[in-house]
RNA sequence: GCCGAAGUGGCGGAACUGGCAGACGCGCACGACUCAAAAUCGUGUUCCUUCGGGAUUGUGGGUUCGAUUCCCACCUUCGGCACCA
């Protein structure tokens, strides 16, 4: 070893570095250099097992070879990319687009496997598009403003704009590191005034549309974070901010909102869009649709009451009526007798959390007002009653109560001795008010119900339901009831009492309420000297001069908004400030919009289902309504990647101190080894717990790679045989075959697997001869254009260096597949009988079926345990088994 | 309660259209090299076994010559929603 060494020194050196690193683990090993290893040991195990090597001329190396070292050819090689702007993304007509977008980072610090996990598949996939012959579009962003960048600042006591662009400094350092193919001259910064200046750009577009509006009403507020938080970001059991789990409060309050319910029904279909199920399914949930009917009850002075009703044909069962406390016409409908009972009732009622009040399993409670209402359909005067079961949030805050087939007011009708009476009667059993111990929610026939008696209810939902149907018909020629439609689905509250966002770009005067900021004017800036410190109050409302500004209507004397956009908003179309970030006469080019858009596949986390992508897809329609971008959807195409866990299982948090941090393992194993890990270790749409030492596996892999490529010629080059070249051409382009299957696919485990057994078969035709031939060329070229996407260093290294080809590798086509070549010749088909494997034969591939039978059944093994008998029934699949019945 | 996803060796996972279960890798064991260690290379590695074989893809059924794959019921885990009328 210390002769080598010598042999060897200025590799040697160089191998120090990591091994340094490596040593930290076991301090022990420190002594221990990494040398430059394999090279003499292998050449003379070579020797040992091919005696003909003296015979053999030893091709000259065109370099000495070297240790595999990505920790000094990676950032080598990234540096060259730069300078080359490799990577630039630039229109080009003759060749089809491909955008493909990943979820841009939070600009909360460090990167780490989080961000890793979806980035590294999705840069190594563009790439294999772009060496597909597509014109790759791959840009990267910073979501730059919001609620954790502020906070963790205040926390520091360091202003949120320098807390924030320090860590974009850092984070993009880390992500030039990784070896993605980002186009940089593309990067937008949501933070930047030329970026936010476009946001508020878009929110006068949303308001001259009618779809951005003030409201006064009670909205959800993170009281740990001081602002108010859209539905959306209201989570969990216990509804807890989103962002820093305070459970929240309900606070009236006048805010801005953006009318995304009008798009309800448009954001259910998901035509033309390949999105994921769960995705589909979760936004479907929140938009949360219900069909039925709006029915106009009366009350005994004759005012309108409507209620919404997902079960019209249960109408004549409708014994009484339930308000909301907080329904406008309590105080009307409530008589004297009963007023102070109610407002008891009412004060009880506005006091409870959310939480308390919507526990499902908490008993239910109310108070009889002393009003009565008139049921539409037989005109019987019906007491109208105030509980808390009853959200003023959802339907028209009143309903009918149907006791006999509803849970909920069948509960509250034994509790308060309230009349039931079932208009649905079930096959094969009588309901009887006085004994029905639970309430009958499904298919029976009308019963009670005047001229709908006999009619049939099935347990469909809506229109489908006959009964429903017929009754929903009758209303609406009566005119005391329509078809409708309810929504859990919310307006989009957007304003935030916070300091680091974009200003809504809003003024107001006395004169002319509130009109937007001139679009000349733009951007409102936000103003650095601020204190940005938490008081409860919007920070801007507080600066001393920044809220004056003029009427754009009259001119008089106004103030800003000094509330700031939910950064949902920023995020709502990055996707469009890469296009041209910029540009200053307009969000964006039209040529670029014309040529890129839209998005052809998007990566990134399920957790944004409800959030950014329910936000990115309204904000998208909404702008196609008023003409400023084209097509239904903003994002053809979308996969969900995992969660990366901590070693312990659990998800990686600071405080829990399980993060793995990538800085430490790109310095030891390089980002190749950690793109290819990331990739290989996971089902990428599902993720699991960091494996520390799986890692070992990936690096190994490279490091048989380059040692493959590296080590000098093999004794007894090109003495293969035909079957060997032939098994090697064939394993190349099957791994080619599944390769670019999987690749489209997202399927990047078996991506990094099938190259591991490729490898493995091209040592296995070194080991036999296989150097020197056109079909060994073939392979190591193949080898490394498919390796580009996944291990990007390596590859260029490898294919300029050791092949000694042209840079780069990353312009060079994919290779071409020749099915042929794939095919076996010769297969091994299982022969069964009555079910169990016994024997294996070898046929030609394209043996007849009577050509494979006569071989199974001549079989000595199959013979045995056919034991004389003649089987009963024989099954010949070709290319795949036989099968024998006995 | 409702909706959805997922259950395969010690671990991550593979199996493409119903056709050889466990590819590839981690880990482990043994061996080679080494004074030794690391690295590297080689061999083995689902379980049980009386060495004939038998069992095995969460459980129990079903369809089929044949089921990880299709159907039914159930169990477990994870995610979402939930007094939504």
């Amino acid at each position: 070893m210390k002769k080598k060494t010598a042999v060897r020194k200025k590799t040697a050196a160089r191998a120090r570095k990591p091994a340094r690193k490596a040593a930290s683990r076991k301090p022990a090993a420190r002594k221990a250099v990494k040398r430059v290893p394999v090279k003499k040991p292998a050449a003379r195990k070579a020797a040992a097992r091919v005696p003909s090597r003296a015979s053999k001329p030893v091709r000259k190396a065109a370099q000495r070879p070297r240790a595999y070292n990505p920790a000094e050819l990676e950032p080598r090689w990234q540096a060259r990319w730069e300078t080359d702007g490799l990577y630039r993304a630039v229109i080009d007509a003759r060749r089809p687009k491909h955008y493909a977008l990943t979820m841009l980072p939070y600009t909360s610090g460090d990167l780490h496997f989080g961000h890793w996990y979806p980035m590294a598949p999705s840069d190594a996939r563009a790439r294999f598009k772009r060496m597909n012959g597509y014109n790759v579009l791959f840009p990267i962003g910073f979501d730059a403003f919001g609620l954790p960048g502020e906070n963790a600042a205040i926390k520091r006591g360091i202003h949120p704009k320098k807390w924030t662009y320090d860590n974009i400094q850092n984070m993009r350092r880390q992500l030039k590191r990784m070896g993605t193919m980002f186009d940089w001259s593309r990067e937008a910064i949501s933070a930047d005034p030329e970026y936010y200046k476009w946001t508020q750009w878009f929110f006068i577009q949303l308001y001259k549309h009618g779809l951005a509006y003030r409201k006064l009403s009670a909205v959800d507020w993170c009281p740990k974070d001081n602002t108010t938080l859209a539905r959306e970001q209201v989570v969990g059991e216990n509804r807890v901010c989103e962002r820093c789990g305070t459970p929240v409060v309900k606070k009236n309050l006048e805010q801005w909102f953006f009318k995304s319910t009008d798009y309800a029904d448009e954001l259910l279909n998901f035509e033309g869009i390949d999105w994921p199920e769960r995705v589909k399914t979760l936004q479907t949930n929140w938009i949360g649709r219900s069909e039925g009917a709006s029915v106009i009850f009366k009350t005994e002075a004759g005012t309108e009451v409507e209620v919404f009703t997902t079960r019209p044909d249960t109408l004549w069962g409708a014994t009484f009526m339930v308000f909301s406390p907080e329904h406008p016409l309590v105080d009307e409908v409530t008589t004297d007798e009963h007023r102070a009972a109610v407002d008891a009732y009412k004060l009880q009622a506005a006091r409870q959390s959310d939480i308390e009040r919507e526990a499902a399993d908490k008993e239910k409670t109310g108070v009889f007002t002393g009003g009565y209402a008139i049921n539409p359909v037989n005109a019987e005067l019906i007491p109208i009653w105030i509980a808390d079961y009853v959200l003023m949030s959802y339907g028209t805050g009143a309903i009918m109560a149907v006791p006999a087939h509803d849970e909920r007011d069948f509960a509250f009708a034994r509790k308060y001795g309230l009349k039931i009476v079932p208009v649905i009667q079930p096959e094969g059993m009588v309901l009887d008010a006085g004994t029905m111990e639970a309430a009958h929610a499904h298919e029976g026939v009308m019963i009670n119900s005047g001229a709908f008696n006999g009619t049939r209810a099935t347990d469909d939902k809506g229109m489908q339901n006959p009964a429903i149907k017929a009754v929903t018909e009758w209303l609406e020629q009566q005119g005391t009831g329509k078809r409708a439609v309810n929504y859990r689905y919310r307006d989009w509250l957007i304003s935030r009492q916070r300091y680091w966002g974009a200003p809504i770009p809003m003024v107001y005067c006395k004169k002319h309420g509130w009109n937007p900021v001139p679009e000349d004017q733009l951007p409102v800036r936000l103003p650095d000297d601020v204190e940005w410190k938490p008081t409860g109050e919007s920070p801007l409302k507080l600066h001393p001069t920044w809220k004056n500004a003029t009427c754009p209507v009259g001119g008089e004397p106004a103030v800003r908004e000094t509330d700031t956009m939910d950064t949902f908003m920023c995020s709502s179309w990055y996707h469009l400030r890469y296009l041209s970030p910029h540009f200053d006469k307009g969000p964006f080019e039209a040529s670029e919009y014309d040529y890129w858009m839209p998005v052809d596949t998007y990566t990134g986390g399920i957790e944004h289902a409800t959030m950014h992508l329910l936000y990115t897809r309204f904000f998208h329609k909404a702008m196609r309504d008023a003409g400023i971008v084209r097509g239904n959807e903003p994002m053809l195409q979308m996969r969900n990647q995992g969660i990366i866990l901590g070693e312990d299982g659990e998800k990686m948090s600071k405080s829990r101190g399980n993060v793995v941090p990538p800085d430490e393992l790109v310095a030891r194993h390089g980002a190749d080894a950690l793109r290819a890990y990331l990739m290989f270790a996971y089902r990428w749409q599902e993720g699991g717990p960091w494996n520390s030492s799986g890692i070992e596996g990936t690096s190994r892999w490279l490091r048989r790679t380059w040692a493959l490529f590296t080590e000098r010629s093999r004794p007894g080059a090109a003495s293969a045989g035909p079957e060997i070249l032939r098994a090697l051409r064939r394993k190349l382009h099957q791994t080619l075959k599944s390769v670019s299957r999987d690749f489209g696919a997202f399927e990047f485990n078996t991506i990094v697997s099938s190259l591991m057994e490729l490898l493995n078969e091209m040592y296995r035709a070194r080991d036999a001869g296989a150097e020197g031939s056109a079909e060994w060329q073939e392979a190591v070229d193949y080898y490394v254009r498919m390796l580009a996407p996944v291990c990007p260093h390596i590859a260029e290294e490898l294919w300029t260096k050791a092949l000694g080809k042209p840079y780069s590798v990353h312009q060079q086509p994919w290779p071409r597949l020749d099915e042929a070549a794939a095919l076996e010749d010769v297969i091994e088909i299982p022969v069964q009988v009555n079910g169990k494997v016994r024997d294996r034969i070898r046929v030609a591939a394209d043996a007849s079926e009577d050509a494979i039978r006569s071989a199974a059944l001549g079989s000595e093994i199959v013979r045995k345990y056919l034991d004389g008998r003649q089987p009963r029934k024989v099954i010949v699949v070709q290319k795949r088994l036989v099968s024998l019945v006995v």
